[in-house]
DNA sequence: TCCAAGTGTCAGCGGTTGCTGACATGAGCG
DNA sequence: CGCTCATGTCAGCAACCGCTGACACTTGGA
């Protein structure tokens, strides 16, 4: 039950915001994200991290003094939406279609 | 910016558990979600269904002195899933195909 | 009209969480 | 080596959260 986790960790904004980041950069270092988080300071995204990785939501590779951190996708996030189509089935059918449609014609950066 | 209250609605293990009985149960009223619900008493309940409905996972049906609650799909619901599916686009493209799928031979208990 | 059932709300408390500043660690560089 | 940079960790504090018991409200029925 690994997902306990996960959804622990996407409830914080900041954290959101981390991954939203992640999303839009695919690697990057603590202190490039720490400088786009304003809310809050170096110290508080480098904790955000660590609950992240130990969700299993993000990966981190160590290159010298630098820690680059990553979505992981087949992480616990696959067991999060998982969940959540189970529940709410119904009506998500349209989601379950017109989301991996709108990723094909998705730029990435 | 609704889909906030829908991330923090699910990091409760408990909401999760009600999810989970009225996604099983298509609708139910408050004392039969808090029979099922050991860990925590009525009073408890009561306030996680309001957490839900607020923010926008679950909907409330009145019929006497009953209240029915049901899991709303067109709620917040979809929000949460679009947003988690453009931060954790690559690798689910087989989550977003495999979980429709799967739910078909889901036994409606 | 009165009572019981179903549920929402509130005060109070205990536990948890997130933030910051100071310190520790570890890698590069002169 | 000694210094600096990038980052993790810790203590302490303030804010928040969830649980419970007591009470309020509404509805249905005798």
């Amino acid at each position: 039950m690994d997902s306990n986790m996960a959804f622990d960790a996407l409830a914080d904004p900041v954290r959101r915001d981390i991954l939203g980041i992640l999303a839009a950069e695919e690697e990057c270092s603590v202190g490039a994200i720490a400088e786009r988080i304003t809310s809050v300071g170096r110290t508080a995204v480098s904790t955000h991290l660590k609950v992240l990785r130990v969700a299993g939501l993000v990966s981190e590779r160590r290159d010298g003094r630098f820690r680059y951190y990553s979505i992981d996708p087949s992480g616990s996030a696959r067991d999060v939406l998982t969940l959540l189509h189970q529940v709410f089935r119904s009506g998500l059918r349209s989601v379950g279609d017109a989301v991996p449609r709108a990723v094909e014609h998705e730029r990435p950066a």
